[in-house]
RNA sequence: GGAGGGGUGGCAGAGCGGUCGAAUGCGCCGGUCUUGAAAACCGGUGGACCGAGAGGUCUCGUGGGUUCGAAUCCCACCCCCUCCGCCA
């Protein structure tokens, strides 16, 4: 959400904010005129209500000293009822307000690539080299079935299509990695590991900026108004909702590893084949609260840490900056960091890093306060720590041999009892 | 799922339907005293919104209702605690 003042007295900023991110400006148009009259109409009913407290007192000192006092009151009910109407009024047009508020998304911050869409990203850095083969390299959805590790058919028997079953080393190695990155950044990179419920409230939606506009991304549990989680980010940015912290305990920084569940409405023909866009899979997601100043630092460690799960098995990648037009609701910057999978000959998105700045701890109510001074919104950031199921498949289209096994990756050994080789399954 | 108890300011804890935004204690901030600190004493201490300001409105879990007037009465919901049932 975006700061009442700024929509004020900087309107011509936000909106071009959001043409750079190719959203229509109209809403802000209403949102000037509404708040308008939303202010005009305030200002009525609140000198209507106090004359009622006033008339209300004075009644109040009448009967006590056993004076007549129905003059009084017979005029109290008449304010009363302009009052109910203004209300009314006031209440449709609140109503309207967050409704265009909570529609708005985040302004990018200066340093982001203006463009349309994802052909204006810009690419930051490259770290590693993407291997070479002595052989057409496969892709995963080949590889697995044939080791007998991933199982699309029945997964799609048990629940659907985009879901699948992992057998032996392939449910293993998904297991290896998540715990390799959850030791990684808790003892390299200092973070405070937490499981977070699986399940969230509206509430929670509200505050990272899934809902209400992105309802139809979300799994809903019938006849309950809880949804799946479709990231980690949701209920540990949640954690803190409605606290105020204190600065001295800032930056904090969470990892949480977590299934993440999407609907994934309206990508219907897009990664088909495969886990890489799955309806359930698992992510180690980094969440830290920061204060204002540092955020941006915040960010740039964060993608750090992201960068150094995939260096340390020894996977090729590279830092895009997302530009205006692909940068998502809440976001202010974001990093992708994307993957090289030779099976695909592209690099792939395998985590990214955001700065949201006050967007959600406005809607959160997430603050922070120095000392005894005034409390501020702080600052969150969310960023994958990474895809396990994306990982997965980096491991297995980069480590993959000419005889069709999977070499395991030195840094994923010891949680695989030391294995070496994955090869097909008697 | 059933029965009961409870949600008041940073914390603890009062609060006959009428100057209650809320006693008191602790905490916190400022001051006096002290070489300094502690103790003691004095004063001040929630938040949101509207307003240029004066000031006003709202806020005692949330939302409704009764009333001229609700922290106090009624209804619904949420959360916490205890017991029973069920269950991993």
């Amino acid at each position: 959400m975006l700061a009442r003042d700024l929509l004020r007295s900087a309107p011509d900023r936000v909106r071009s904010a959001l043409a750079d991110r190719g959203q229509s400006p109209d809403a802000l148009g209403a949102w000037l005129e509404l708040d308008g009259a939303r202010r005009t109409a305030l200002q009525e009913v609140e000198s209507l209500k106090q004359r009622r407290n006033e008339a209300s007192k004075q009644i109040g000192r009448l009967k006590g000293s056993g004076a007549d006092a129905d003059a009084a009151i017979a005029e109290v009910a008449a304010v009363k009822e302009r009052i109910a109407a203004l209300e009314a009024r006031l209440d449709g047009l609140d109503g309207e307000l967050a409704a265009i508020e909570l529609a708005l998304p985040n302004l990018p911050h200066d340093s982001v690539p203006r463009g349309a869409d994802e052909s204006a990203n810009r690419v930051e850095r490259r770290v590693g080299e993407p291997p070479r083969f002595g052989f057409e390299p496969r892709a995963h959805w080949d590889l697995g079935p044939e080791l007998g590790i991933l199982d699309f058919e029945r997964g799609a028997r048990v629940a659907g299509a985009r879901f699948t079953a992992y057998f032996g080393a392939g449910a293993a190695l998904e297991r290896a990695l998540a715990q390799f990155m959850l030791d990684l950044h808790v003892t390299e990179h200092g973070y405070l590991e937490v499981l977070p419920p699986y399940i969230v409230n509206r509430d929670s939606l509200i505050g990272t900026g899934q809902l209400p506009k992105f309802a139809a991304d979300l799994f809903k549990l019938e006849g309950h108004d809880y949804f799946l989680i479709p990231t980690a980010e949701v209920p540990v940015t949640n954690l803190h909702r409605g606290e105020t912290l204190d600065e001295e305990t800032l930056p904090r920084r969470y990892v949480a590893w977590t299934p993440c569940f999407r609907s994934e409405a309206g990508s219907y023909g897009k990664d088909v084949r495969g886990l890489i866009r799955q309806h359930q899979f698992h992510k180690v997601e980094l969440v830290h609260l920061a204060t204002p100043e540092t955020s941006y630092d915040e960010l740039e460690a964060m993608t750090v840490h992201a960068g150094r799960v995939l260096e340390r098995l020894g996977l090729a990648y590279r830092v895009v900056s997302l530009s205006t037009g692909d940068l998502g609701f809440s976001a202010a910057k974001t990093y992708d960091l994307e993957v090289w999978l030779p099976g695909q000959d592209a690099y792939r998105e395998i985590s990214s890093c955001s700065n949201c700045e006050d967007f959600q701890a406005r809607r959160a109510d997430l603050r922070c306060r120095r000392g005894g001074g005034k409390a501020r919104y702080l600052h969150t950031l969310n960023g994958s720590g990474v895809a396990v199921g994306r990982a997965l498949v980096a491991v297995l289209e980069n480590y993959q041999q000419a005889d069709g096994s999977v070499l395991v990756p030195e840094a994923l050994r010891p949680y695989l009892r030391g294995l070496e080789r994955i090869v097909p399954r008697a």
